[in-house]
Order: C-alpha cells, then structure tokens, then sequence
DNA sequence: GCAAGGTC
C-alpha cells in the first residue's frame, strides 16, 4: 500500500484532519515531545488509492538563521559586515526532536502531503519540511492542502485535490527573513557599540542593548510621535454661540453648526445680528429610525485592543489568556485575521452551548428560540482560520480571574453577531437664527437587542426632545457666547498603538504584542496609568534614574505645558498610555535628523519592504532582488548614520543627559 | 549581547 507522510503547521490542524479523514485514527507518542502525536490511518485518496497514512505536524518554523560562526560574536567584524556576511541555516535547537520525527517518518513514505496553514509563512514552513524529508528520501513526491478552516466536508475536499508548494510565497518570506537578521543585526551592534557608554547605568548593572529592529523601531516611532505632539501643543482659544429654548417643560440646547470659530470678535457680530433677529425659525424636524450595528465577528487585532480597553489586560496577556483557553479546548484558534465566519459553519450549534450560563444563557437561548441572525461579514479573511468564537461551554469556577475574563469577553461578543443590531429612533432638529444655523439631537433607543449582552458597547438614549413643527418661529429663551480652547492630544494608549501598528503593516496579529513588550523592554518606552483627567505634559517619562542626575531630562522649549483645560476627561481610570524614555526620543529624533528622506523611526520602509513581499508572491519581482534592493537603501542609511554618529550622539546628550537649551 | 516570524 503507498504510504502517505502529512504534516501540519501545529498540533491542534493535525489532529482535527487525521480524525476527519481516519476516523478515530491511532494516535501514536513521539520519543520526547509530548505534544506532537502521530496519528495513524487508511485513507482512500481518489488520486493515490488506499493509501497508509501516518499525519503529524512540526510547531511553526523548524529552520533557524544565523551569521556564519566567523561573525556571531561582536567584535569579530565591522557591524557594516552584516550587510553581506555568509547565514547559515540549521535545525532550531528546541526542534530536533520535531526534525527527527519527519525524518523517521519520512524513510518510509513514498507521498509528502504538506498541510500547513495556507499564508505565506506556511508556505515557508512547508519548505522546511520538504527539505528535511527529501534529504532523507529524495525519491519523494511532494504535495500541499490547499485549506482555509478544519471543517469535515472541506478537509475531505482539500484532502482529494492536493496542489504544489508555492515557491514564490516561500521567497517572500525568505527574503523577510535575510532582510530582518541582516539589517537588525548591524544597526542594533553598530548602535550598541557607539552610544551604550553614553547611557548611564544604575549601580554595576551592565550596559544595555540598543537593539534596532524593522518593527520595534516604527512601534518606538509612533509613540514618540504623539508624544512630541502632546508636549508641542499650543492651546487656542476659540468662541461659540449656544442657543436654548424651553418647550414642554423642556430645555432643548441647541448647538452652532459652525462649530467654534478662533475670531472672537466674529463670534461677537453674529451673536448681535441674533439678538437683533430676535425669532428663531424651525426648518427641519425629522425623525427616522437608526441602528447601532453588531460587532464585527473577532479578529486577534480587535481581541487585543478590546482586552486593553475594557479588560484592562495588556495585549501580551490577553494573548497568552486567549493560548491557554485555546489549548484546553474552550474558544478557537486566536491568532485569526478573518472577521467572516464562513457560510458552511453551524453557529447555531456553538450558540446553544451557551444556553446553560447564569449570566448570558438566557440571551443564547433567546437567539436559539428565533433570535439567531447570521453575523456580519468584516472584509479580511486570511483563508487559514475562522474568527474568533467559543468553541465549548466551561463554567467560570473552572477559569481564574483574567481567563474567566477573557472567555467572557469572547463568548459575550460571539452571541453579539450572531444577534441583531440596536434599533433607535432619532430626532433631528434645526432652526435658523438669523440666517445662523442650529441643531439638536436626540435619541431614543427602542430595542437594545445585541447590547443586551455586550456590555462593552455603550448606546443611550438622550434626552427626550419636545415636537416643534416645520416653519415654527420662536423666541429662544438663551443666546450666549461662550469660550473654550483646544486641548491636547492624550499620549497614545495600547488599543491606539495596535491600531496603528495594524494599519501600517507592522508586525502581524501574533507578533504585535511582543514588539510593544520589547520597546518596554529596550527601555525605549514605559507604560504608565494616565493620570486621571487632565494630560500631564511637564512630566517626562524617563525617570527611572536615567540622567536624572544632570539636571531632569526636559526637552523641548520653554512650554510650561499647562495641563489642557476641560480635556476629554471622562473615561480615564486605570487606562495605561506609553510614553518614550529620553532615551526612546533621543533614538527617534537623531534619525530623523541624520537628514536622510527615509528615516528608521517611520513605518514607511517596513510598509514598502511589505509591498515588496506582494511583488514576490505575484511575480513580479524575485527574492534576490528584493533582498538586494533593500540592502543597498539600508546601507545608505546605514553608511550616513555612521559618518553622521555625533548627530545621534547629541540627540543623546540632549534628551539623555539633560543638556536641552545649553549649546 | 543582535531581528521577526512561526508555535508548545
């Protein structure tokens, strides 16, 4: 009989396949690694026969790179080396186990059946297991899965049409790969060695490393950005008028359609011409019905910015939490782009174990008894996982604190799309006064539906608004002038950072969280409570004894940096924000002043480096070239920085040592 | 003593 080798991406893909094609297959122990299994079947392939089939998995990348030995330690070579010193491929240490077990499987099949997830990386990771099993057995015949969920009917389907390793997505990784240790590498000793003793360290504590990385720099580089923006702020004072009117027993406000103007004197003419009009004029009441919509079935992204919002849970966390209640079978895989779930899949299903919860049961049951409404469809779908959902019911003994949290997060969000929007009624009404625009708006909420169980979503009716009628004339019993300014921005909070991360294409939904941990790590960045109500701006972050000594570490000009007045206030309590270190700014600002149209602290050359990627993936362009490309824009920067260290040095004294207002 | 990407 052919013997079939099939190897997925992770435990979890290969156990759910190899049960769905072998039934209750045999699952036999791998010396050593207790969470990979190989499981044993017959399978009937409409291409190969009856085949035996034995299914198992790696867990990720199994090939590690780095320099040839002659460059690994620091001082062997001019960091610039880097550039084009020889890499050298092997075995992960911690995946020898994981190499051996292919190859003793591989010995005796004649059939490489590859089924890792269908995104570039699994595509790479395919490679990888390729090159093991045919070093070992050349004769081999190589095929994929082409797969996007672990659905039966469509595993069975992927099973019966296999297709080829697609060598151009592996190139777009590999090139990733080369770009990242060659350019991280150098930048990070080249930084090291010239700036380290210029840090001040505490006590005999070693120096620290100044790593560079092409996503920890950008991730540093949006912090910085907003915090220059909060500590540049200037308020402006603007003026606006607000008119009132009692009807019904009911003080309606009404609000200027312009807004604010910064022209007080403006303000001040508009407001005679409508004492001078005396009547205002109704022109518009209406009413129509309004939705609040559904969430959008959950993503990684939109876990982790949720998790810091309204859980409080670090990103890190929640997703070490989301981990762990995968692995015990409670919600699925949670490292999904995909906010669609898939036509075929029973939802109904997962809803009615939901049914038997004191706290949100009775809603699942309400869906069960002809409340159930197909979620909403997002636009990503990374056609390897399905959207975040609860898979089994546990009760919340079973969980600690924050894993209870979490599972209630995803449950309470899963039973959201699958029920209906918020329907509402709004009222709208606009009267002119003296050719001045004004409005009011009012809501009513009429069915809470779906926010009767997601908590997270705030929608409240207002005021009630009394009934005017089109071409009414009043006189209104307020028309006054009155004064604000404009406040600073706040300093960015983690769910901000995420966001801004996503969309600029840096580091992916698995690796998001670590890059913002590393930051903090690096001593770039800290994270801190916002202090309740007003921003704090002559506060600087760094006060960890860095440089303490010389000074403070102020930056930027004379500002006193009054606290805003009347900021967003509001919601505050216990929201962590980032702010950079001196030395976070010191490394931002210096690259930017090396005065080279790409600096490293943007995420534009991690977002082009991507664009790349495509290319590669379609054709257009090679791994080489990419590689090449890229190396040379690089090593210009790279070459400038060099020529050019005392700007960053004095970057440094600057912000690290105090030295602001003093050349 | 360097990166980012998988996953356990």
């Amino acid at each position: 009989m052919t013997r079939v080798l099939c190897v997925a991406e992770k435990p979890s893909i290969a156990k759910a396949v190899a049960n769905h094609l072998g039934g209750q297959a045999r699952a036999e122990n791998v010396n050593g690694i207790g969470w990979v299994k190989n499981y044993k079947f017959d399978f009937r392939f409409q291409q190969w026969g009856q085949c035996s089939v034995t299914f198992t998995c790696v867990a990720g990348h199994i090939v590690t790179h780095d320099f040839h030995e002659r460059f690994r330690k620091w001082h062997s070579c001019q960091p610039a080396a880097l550039f084009e010193a020889p890499i050298q491929s092997s075995i992960a240490e911690d995946k020898k186990l994981v190499a051996k077990n292919i190859e003793s499987q591989a010995r005796y099949a004649s059939i490489l059946f590859i089924w890792t997830d269908c995104d570039r990386e699994g595509e790479h990771i395919g490679t990888e297991v390729r090159d093991i099993a045919l070093k070992v057995n050349p004769n081999m015949q190589v095929y994929r899965a082409r797969f996007s969920n672990i659905e039966r009917a469509h595993v069975i389907q992927a099973s019966q049409h296999p297709i080829r390793l697609d060598e151009a997505q592996a190139n777009a990784v590999a090139a990733r790969m080369e770009l990242d240790l060659r350019l991280g590498a150098a930048f990070t000793r080249m930084q090291t060695m010239a700036l380290q003793n210029m840090i001040p360290t505490q006590g005999d504590e070693r120096g620290k490393v100044i790593s560079y990385g092409s996503c920890q720099f950008p991730t540093l580089g949006f912090v910085v950005d907003r915090y220059l923006r909060v500590r540049n702020f200037v308020p402006e004072a603007f003026w606006y008028i607000r008119v009132a009117h009692t009807k019904d027993k009911i003080d309606v406000k009404f609000n200027w359609r312009r807004g604010h103007l910064f022209d007080r004197m403006a303000v001040i003419i508009i407001l005679e011409k409508c004492f001078l009009a005396k009547t205002a004029k109704v022109i518009k009441m209406a009413k129509k019905p309004t939705k609040k919509w559904k969430p959008l079935p959950l993503t990684t992204v939109e876990l982790q910015k949720n998790g810091s919002r309204f859980l409080r849970i670090t990103s890190q966390e929640v997703m070490k939490i989301a981990e762990d209640l995968y692995t015990k079978g409670w919600i699925s895989y949670p490292r999904t782009e995909t906010d669609q779930f898939d036509k075929g899949m029973d939802l109904r299903a997962l809803v009615a174990r939901q049914t038997q919860d004191n706290a949100w049961g009775q809603f699942a049951q309400s869906l069960m008894d002809g409340g159930f409404r197909q979620p909403r469809d997002g636009r990503n779908n990374d056609k390897a996982h399905p959207p975040i959902h609860p898979v089994n019911y546990v009760a919340s003994t079973q969980l600690n604190q924050n894993e209870k949290r979490v599972y209630e997060f995803v449950v309470r969000r899963f039973l959201a799309c699958c029920s209906e929007d918020a329907v509402g009624e709004a009222t709208d009404i606009e009267i002119d006064y003296a050719a001045e625009i004004f409005h009011a708006h009012g809501l009513t909420v009429i069915a809470r539906n779906y926010l009767d169980v997601y908590p997270y979503d705030k929608w409240v009716s207002s005021q009630e608004l009394p009934q005017y009628t089109v071409g009414e004339v009043f006189e209104p019993t307020e028309a006054n002038m009155h004064d604000g300014q404009t406040s600073a921005p706040n300093y960015l909070t983690e769910p901000e950072l995420i966001a801004l991360m996503d969309a600029n294409g840096i580091g992916t939904d698995a690796t998001m969280a670590e890059h913002i941990a590393k930051v903090q790590e690096r001593e770039y960045v800290i994270a801190r409570p916002r202090a309740g109500g007003a921003v704090v701006i002559a506060d600087n972050g760094a006060d960890r004894g860095r440089g303490r000594g010389r000074g403070g570490a102020r930056g930027g000009r004379g500002g006193r940096g009054g606290a805003a007045q009347n900021g967003g206030g509001g919601n505050t309590g216990g929201v962590q924000e980032f702010i950079p270190t001196t030395l976070g700014v010191a490394l931002i600002e210096g690259y930017d002043n090396v005065g080279i149209d790409t600096s490293l602290g943007k995420p534009f050359l991690r977002k082009e480096m991507e664009v790349q990627m495509k290319a590669i993936c379609e054709g257009r362009s090679t791994r080489h070239d990419v590689v090449q490309q890229n190396l040379e824009q690089y090593r210009a920067v790279f070459n400038r920085t060099a020529q050019q260290i005392n700007v960053l040095k004095s970057a440094i004294r600057k912000y690290v040592l105090g030295e602001a207002n003093q050349g």
